[in-house]
DNA sequence: CAACTGTTATATAAGTATTATAACAGTTAT
DNA sequence: ATAACTGTTATAATACTTATATAACAGTTG
């Protein structure tokens, strides 16, 4: 399986579910229409309890990236685009503030930054 | 003050403070050796809890960004840099890695994402 | 000494995260 | 049809996090 938990995160155990497959579909490992893993299988490969996979899986419908229909397996949604609004780039924006902020704290130059943003999203046409 | 509080915003409190404190740093309203609000004053005009703002300076102090001292009020320390390691400039990557991903899904362009962080970047030599 | 600081201690309450069991309701394949 | 899979709903218990409330203690400053 190509999705696992880190012991040392502190991060809530769902949380680490969701980004991992967002992950994976930013990667194209996941394209529109693949299927996860059912709750209960994904709960057992990871030692964890189906109720945790669920409330991942629950979280990424209510961000229309996964569809979820009664009996059947969670697919991977078609991502409709009318998502990138304004308001929707403002919140990006201010994450992206925050997280250079952070950055810049930790001692990093705004030059390393940027080669840390630039590097992984020349990642993106390789991958 | 400089500091508020954001019902809309879900995040916990002292989370707000802390971000705040740091965004006030990376503009330069704050500089190494500036005194911070006392906890009570700042608990009492932000009309929350002494030790949600202690647990704020708290976090803080372990990030070695403030100092603490008894008796007398946090000051915004003279930050070394032997924090800009390997270790954690991995860390801000993965960070980097996981927002690019979410702005990605959300349906924002690389080019999109690129203007947002070099707009972000051009505003500090301003700042 | 008075009035400010941070610190420690307790207690309470609300919310979040996780686990556990069990039953119910669709889907799929034998 | 039925067995074995899916997601769904319900209920409960536990642990952790967040936030508040009060009070006392300890160092600093005027």
């Amino acid at each position: 399986m190509w999705l696992s938990i880190d012991e040392r995160d502190t991060r809530p155990l769902y949380l680490q579910i969701i980004n991992q497959i967002k992950e994976q579909m930013r990667k194209g490992v996941l394209k529109p229409g693949d299927e996860l893993p059912s709750v209960r299988e994904l709960a057992d490969s990871l030692g964890i309890n189906m109720h945790t996979v669920r409330s991942a899986y629950l979280k990424l419908r209510d961000q229309e990236i996964i569809n979820l229909r009664l009996g059947r397996r969670a697919t991977i949604a078609r991502l409709q685009q009318p998502r990138n609004t304004p308001g929707v780039q403002a919140d990006i924006a201010a994450r992206f503030e925050e997280l250079i902020t952070d950055a810049l704290l930790m001692g990093l130059s705004p030059e390393e930054i940027k080669k840390i943003v630039n590097l992984q999203m020349e990642h993106l046409k390789t991958v």
